[in-house]
DNA sequence: AGGAAGATCTACT
DNA sequence: GTAGATCTTCCTA
C-alpha cells in the first residue's frame, strides 16, 4: 500500500514518538466478512464513510487497533496499521510497553497502540494535520522497498485475495509466511 | 440486563 | 503451539 515506508508521527507533550510504516492490511465494508462494516453504517464505525486521512480506532479483545480511512467519502474501507518500525522516541515506547525488547515494541496492532499511547481520544483525528498529535509523515529520503503481500493474519473469515501487505525483510513485521 | 463476538496479547507447556 | 485473559460494542430478551 501507499502508506508502507511512511512515517507515523506521535506528538505528546514535549516528545515525539516515531516509526516507520512496515505492514498494513486492507479493510472494506460490506463486502468483506471480517470488516465492522459488513453489517451497516454502525455508530462507531461511521468514520469508514468518512473522509480519507482519518484515523480510525477500534477496541477489539481489550487492543486497541490504529486505522487510517483510504477511501473517499460515501465509500467505506480503512486500512489497519498492523507494526511499526520505532525510529524515535524508543525509550519511551520501551516505558509504555514495559519491555526492553526493541523488536518487541511495536511489531503488533495491539502492540503498537500501547507503545505510542493511542486511544479512543485520537479517533477521527486527522492524519494530515500538522498539528494532530498523531500524524503521517511522507518519508522524505524514500528508500527502495520491496513490498510483499500475503493473506491477512487472525482473521476469521478471510477474502480470497490477499489483503495484508509488508515490506520485505524487515524484522518488525509481526509474522513472516 | 445479560450474553456473545471480535481485525489480540501473554504466559505456559 | 495452545489456552486463557481481556474489554468494548452490539444483539436479544
Amino acid at each position: 500500500m501507499e502508506l508502507l515506508g511512511k512515517i507515523l508521527v506521535r506528538k505528546l507533550d514535549e516528545f515525539q514518538l516515531k516509526g516507520k510504516i512496515v505492514e498494513t492490511e486492507a479493510y472494506y465494508g460490506k463486502e468483506d466478512p471480517a470488516s465492522r462494516a459488513r453489517k451497516g453504517k454502525l455508530p462507531h464505525c461511521e468514520l469508514m464513510w468518512s473522509d480519507p486521512g482519518k484515523a480510525f480506532i477500534y477496541m477489539v479483545h481489550g487492543n486497541w487497533l490504529l486505522n487510517v480511512v483510504a477511501f473517499p467519502r460515501g465509500i467505506p474501507g480503512a486500512v489497519l496499521i498492523r507494526a511499526i518500525e520505532p525510529l524515535e522516541g524508543i525509550e519511551l515506547m520501551m516505558k509504555n510497553r514495559k519491555s526492553k525488547d526493541i523488536k518487541n515494541l511495536t511489531n503488533g496492532p495491539g502492540k503498537l497502540t500501547q507503545a505510542l499511547k493511542i486511544t479512543n481520544k485520537l479517533n477521527g483525528i486527522d492524519l494530515t494535520s500538522k498539528q494532530s498529535e498523531l500524524r503521517i509523515e511522507t518519508n522524505i529520503a524514500q528508500e527502495k522497498i520491496e513490498i510483499e503481500r500475503s493473506f491477512r493474519i487472525n482473521v476469521s473469515q478471510d477474502m480470497k485475495e490477499p489483503l495484508r501487505f509488508y515490506i520485505k525483510n524487515n524484522p518488525f513485521v509481526s509474522k513472516i509466511f
